[in-house]
DNA sequence: GTCTATATTTCGATAGAC
DNA sequence: GTCTATCGAAATATAGAC
């Protein structure tokens, strides 16, 4: 088989710059109106050098959208692990807020693009290595918030802190810009405390003990 | 000049037809994925027929953007005269829950097509009758959010609220899709309640009175 | 791995008849 | 108001040389 690239040590492969390209111009012109031609012309080759690379447009946003993945699923583990925990959750949604504005770009590509991310999974495209344990983020999330182990009150919370740490992240960009990252997430995190605050906050609901 | 369209009583316009229409594939296909030939066929007659209705595909995109700026620029106005007191804040935030979840698809619209919405700003398209007062809605968003007179703190709650709601939202389509939405609102107004509680219940901060 | 050149398709938009 | 026919542009993707 071929060889795998081989970069200089500490620079990333070709693939990759591709990758942080397109990132950069999906986020600014948005996917769909963004061509093959621009992300060429901005790495210095032609654009039929991409296709070397990339076997078509979609799969730079699908490999685009396994750095998400592999960004989530470990958090995602660990939530599916405590979700029938309440008290446990306090600790998950600030390392939430910490992953989220950690990697803003990637982020806002998903939700500014939802529309690309949907056509791309209709089109037969799928995750490459999905089983029953590691399936698509979005899956995992519905199932999270349909699981009949946990209140719907309190599910609609979750989706409330997450819907909450995602604005502060969209208006760190324009509105909040000199707001700084530290200080945003400390609010962002006071904020989602409250949210789950009354969930929390009750280790003793059922009886007096769990289990 | 042209009489304008005078359809049945109680029937809408053919460009209000039009306009259902788009809004419908828009939000299933993506504003970007959907070809003014799919319209048009859903509409039963040619795509030629739209550019008697619509001079561009923008202009279909911007009217229904329109549709949006109708809806929201009054709350707007009683938010920019309430936002300075934190204890009227409440009820114009249950208002926006319910005009939120009234208006599911004009929503989804703005949110799944970010990209394609900047675009249009963008391309020179403006706001027909926008003055100072009655500018765009994300303009108006943006310098509530960015008040000097109200408290970081405080906007930060407010910018988590209105993504709180929009989260709710967005998994009422297909995570929540069997819940009534009056108990969803119901949830939600709970939960932006709680999470403006902090600032809504304090009315005496500064000292013990205000003014 | 990257190039030039081109195939193929689709779309937005216009012209002009009715 | 709606039609047929068509234009022109731009995009994705491929073929084959180097």
């Amino acid at each position: 088989m071929p060889r795998p690239p081989a970069p200089a040590p500490g620079e990333p492969s070709t693939r990759d710059q591709i990758l942080d390209v397109a990132l950069d111009l999906f986020n600014t012109n948005g996917y769909d109106k963004t061509s093959l031609r621009e992300i060429a012309e901005r790495m210095g080759f032609s654009k039929a050098a991409l296709y070397y690379h990339f076997k078509s447009k979609g799969d730079i946003l699908l490999a685009l959208h396994m750095r998400l993945h592999e960004l989530g699923v470990e958090e995602f583990d660990d939530f599916d692990a405590a979700v029938v925990d309440p008290e446990k959750w306090g600790p998950l949604l600030d390392r939430a807020v910490d992953t989220i504005l950690e990697n803003r770009p990637l982020i806002t590509l998903h939700t500014r693009n939802q529309a690309a991310f949907e056509a791309l999974h209709e089109s037969g495209h799928e995750i490459p290595d999905h089983d029953e344990q590691h399936d698509d983020l979005q899956a995992r999330l519905t199932r999270l918030l349909t699981n009949p182990d946990v209140p719907l009150e309190h599910r609609v919370r979750l989706a409330c802190a997450l819907g909450a740490i995602l604005s502060g992240l969209f208006f760190s960009g324009e509105v909040f810009s000199d707001v700084p990252a530290d200080e945003l997430g400390r609010y962002l995190r006071g904020a989602v405390g409250d949210l789950v605050a009354p969930i929390t906050a009750r280790p003793a609901k059922r009886r007096a003990a769990r289990g």
